[in-house]
DNA sequence: ATGGTTGAGCATCAA
């Protein structure tokens, strides 16, 4: 089975982008991030029509994520325990950064779009690190209910883990995404049980998920390792291979995010 | 000029 995350920025604008990836890369499972879209402003037809069963979930313009599979799409959840909400009732505006459900043989793939942040003395940050904590929580939980659950956490972590996931990193002095109280929640998660699943087949330094659309970064190999699919002890153990495909951010078009896959022998 | 784009939706926010 060959599972793959993408944070598409904006299924709208890029769904034929995305039915030409399944279909040049063969993929069974694509946890989707990002959407730009709630579910019923989305035509899923083209998905449908090529074999796909679709979840999505969203709330507002600027988040939504989503699942499509071929192998099956059961029992679907768009939360878990303490998951906490924001804004803290100012708004009333709500988020949908979480989706899973069952796909292929007993595989619970989450798609997670992981607070961006923002700034370190804002409140989004604050919210990011109770956001990464749930997840870490949740895979506790699971792990306790199965010691051999094969579960999957695939998404933008908007967190990248080591200096090296970066392409300078006193260019970001002061910024979120690489301070240690956001490496010390995605450790967590990792410490819980669930494992960079990409990493071994990729390793860094240079080898990045995001090129930011300003600046030239892309041309000028200027990117961050944020996207990431970490993985329980039964699913590490069926890992064959792994992959960064770096042309999808190539050309016009183009996310600012690269897919990340992963194929499994469960 | 802090180095300047993209998407959603229509002024500006988020990333």
């Amino acid at each position: 089975m060959r599972i793959a995350t993408w944070n598409i920025n904006s299924l709208r604008a890029r769904t034929e982008r995305v039915v030409a990836f399944l279909e040049r890369r063969d993929v069974d499972v694509l946890a989707l991030q990002e959407l730009k879209a709630r579910p019923e402003q989305l035509d899923l037809s083209a998905f449908e029509a090529a074999g796909y069963a679709c979840a999505m979930h969203g709330l507002n313009q600027w988040n939504g994520v989503g699942i499509l599979s071929r192998v099956g799409l059961e029992d679907v959840r768009t939360e878990v325990e303490a998951l906490p909400t924001y804004p803290e009732d100012e708004t009333g505006v709500l988020e949908a950064r979480m989706i899973s459900g069952i796909v292929g043989d007993g595989l619970r793939l989450w798609s997670l779009y992981v607070p961006n942040g923002r700034e370190i003395d804002h409140p989004h940050y604050a919210y990011k690190l109770r956001w990464l904590d749930a997840v870490r929580a949740e895979g506790e939980r699971a792990l306790a209910a199965d010691p051999e659950t094969r579960t999957v956490f695939a998404g933008d972590f908007n967190v990248a883990p080591l200096d090296e996931d970066v392409w300078d990193m006193a260019a970001f002095e002061g910024a979120t995404h690489v301070t240690e109280p956001e490496r010390a929640a995605f450790r967590a998660i990792v410490d819980a049980g669930y494992a960079d699943l990409v990493r071994p087949y990729a390793p860094g330094p240079g080898v990045y998920t995001y090129w930011d659309y300003q600046a030239l970064r892309f041309p000028k190999k200027e990117g961050m390792r944020i996207d990431f699919a970490l993985g329980s002890p039964a699913v590490q153990r069926a890992v064959v291979d792994a992959r960064i495909d770096r042309d999808e951010r190539k050309g016009k078009g183009a996310s600012d995010h690269a897919p990340v896959i992963v194929d499994l022998e469960l």
